[in-house]
DNA sequence: GCTATTCGTGCAATCGATTGCACTTAGGCC
DNA sequence: GGCCTAAGTGCAATCGATTGCACGAATAGC
């Protein structure tokens, strides 16, 4: 018999009720406290008691099966190890777990096709919803979940063209208060190291810059990327410094990630940050500050995204809001030492 | 018709059924590739046709509930935050993914009762198994688990007492490389931020520190902090600068936050590094390179870390290893420019 | 040519919880 | 005191997939 209960902890609800007495559904009835009020309160009482005696856990496989609920929601974002990403899923945690509902957080590396074996492996797992961060997602998928029905809202990124409800920060702003940054520090000739432009964030970033530069009349040139790397960002202005001459004297990244790798091919090519070419980030993510220079970034309100982006799709499942709203997130301008006045 | 199909994604082993005039119990044979050799080729080759025509796809809950696996595991880790644990959870994806099971992860922010709560809402979903990276679970939780048969793998901290597998990098080379090293460079007094004591790493670390100071006839002394946070590590050195006079010329740091709050604290307090006091950190975590001075630091495998702990555990839930193995993976000293000659 | 296998498939139970419906028992009402 | 209503429980179906068992047909063996 202990040796029983040792192997098998599974304590169901046929179990209580034949402790108690009574029909698994007046255990199911009592357990329930959205139910409890169709049982005797004496009853209640009692299983509560035998429930909790006999180490009684539900079954939240079977629950899911027969009610249509998992309370389990998928996130997808391109890769955990980028530090803007872990302070969005703490977020949403944040927000559901209080509510009962468990995330399911998968890495797509930004490649297409294993999203697309992630996303099915979740809604295979009858996730209630998605949260998706990735940008590479124009396609088929997620239109097919939007005429399916499935709840989804994106965060950090835009649906290009499927009306889900979206969590974003202000990005248009915070790049505005770049450009007006460097042009009190004297700056007139600025490169945009700009993100992928098949995410939305990348777009809209390296649009407001060359508005912006028009707008003022400054010498604004734009570098696309392909990834949201150190890794790109280096290459990128490395082939600047490596062939010709460098007219620019700012650098406004895509994000920090970017920014960074700005850095490293300035340091590789003797040139000083802030003083030979001033460097502006954007995300203002963990550890910015202790960079060398520390930072100049804009701050993005990442776990309140998240929190958003919870709180948007649980009201969707609910019902409640069936209006595809748009969050936008105020940003604000981080000065630190890797802006200085143009020579 | 094709609203109903708009509304109801689900596509069931039993519409399919209909479609190709079988039983459901054929098409569940013939899509199970264990189980198709039962069916006539003919037969599995039309019914998967017409499954995929539908659109079928299996509902893991259902599964889940008939096979008693869930094909999930769960993963318990203090803070997503700190930037160890993505490659840890990464390296659990990346073994699990291919094999079919997918992870579920919580952050306990290092308090037991959210961990105690996190842990049983992962029993109830059914997980298979469990990681768990977290340091405070002497207790009781675990402990149950173990008698009652349920699998768990510790990654990057052991459990004391509880004979789990465990997966963890070979912090007793590593401090011994660090005190090596900074002999080599004329240091005779130094001090040990030690991580928490509660936490298996914490412990070894600071051990190792005392047994190498003792050997090698060094002033070796030990200062514990609550947590290995960067505010914790800070406060510590605040704490010995502003009272009374310093007489260490090295800090070896319990991980790389703890010594970046020394960055911050000897920053603040006009001291230089390395020039005036050296210090290491541990675990070589993304950015330590960027730091100011580059932060000279021991490598841990924290992506091979989660692999292992990932294989260890399904290894042993289908039954492979029982021998409750303890892995150790090796370290490397990554000399950057935060250590220097003493003077 | 007749029994003994083997093969292919269907039937029905099962996993654990939820829930519509029916039934019993009280209590209220006139 | 008889009838009606409501409260409290039980019964049984259900969610979707899996699987032991049984049955009929086809093949093999002698």
């Amino acid at each position: 018999m202990a040796y029983r209960s040792a192997m098998r902890n599974r304590v169901t609800l046929a179990d209580v009720a034949k402790a108690a007495g009574v029909n698994a559904a007046t255990v199911s009835r009592s357990l329930n406290p959205a139910t409890e009020g169709q049982v005797r309160k004496e009853t209640a009482r009692k299983i509560k008691k035998i429930a909790k005696d006999l180490g009684y856990t539900p079954n939240t496989v079977a629950r899911g099966l027969r009610t249509r609920k998992s309370l389990t929601i998928g996130v997808v974002i391109p890769d955990l190890t980028n530090p803007i990403f872990p302070p969005i899923v703490r977020g949403i945690d944040s927000y559901l777990l209080p509510r009962g509902y468990s995330a399911m957080v998968v890495n797509t590396d930004g490649n297409k096709e294993i999203e697309q074996t992630l996303i099915s492996s979740l809604m295979e797992r009858q996730v209630d919803g998605l949260i998706v961060a990735t940008g590479h997602t124009e396609g088929d998928l997620l239109s097919q979940f939007h005429e399916r029905g499935v709840k989804v809202v994106m965060v950090n990124r835009e649906s290009p063209g499927i009306p889900f409800p979206a969590v974003t920060s202000d990005d248009g702003a915070g790049i505005s208060a770049i450009i007006e940054h460097l042009v009190e520090l004297g700056h007139t000739n600025i490169l945009h190291l700009a993100g992928p432009s098949d995410s939305s964030t990348g777009l809209l970033r390296s649009k407001t810059f060359s508005s912006e530069c028009k707008k003022r009349g400054l010498v604004g040139k734009v570098i696309k990327n392909e990834n949201y790397s150190i890794d790109d960002g280096q290459a990128a202005i490395d082939k600047i410094l490596d062939h010709g001459a460098r007219t620019f004297t700012a650098i406004v990244a895509g994000n920090d990630l970017l920014a960074l790798g700005a850095y490293h091919s300035l340091r590789t090519h003797g040139l000083r940050c802030p003083d030979d070419v001033s460097v502006v980030g954007f995300n203002n993510m963990p550890f910015t500050a202790d960079f060398q220079p520390p930072m100049t970034t804009v701050n993005a309100p990442h776990y309140d995204m998240g929190v958003e982006a919870a709180r948007l799709l649980l009201s969707q499942i609910d019902g409640i809001d069936s209006a595809p709203v748009k969050v936008t997130l105020p940003v604000s301008l981080i000065l630190r030492g890797s802006t200085a006045r143009a020579l």
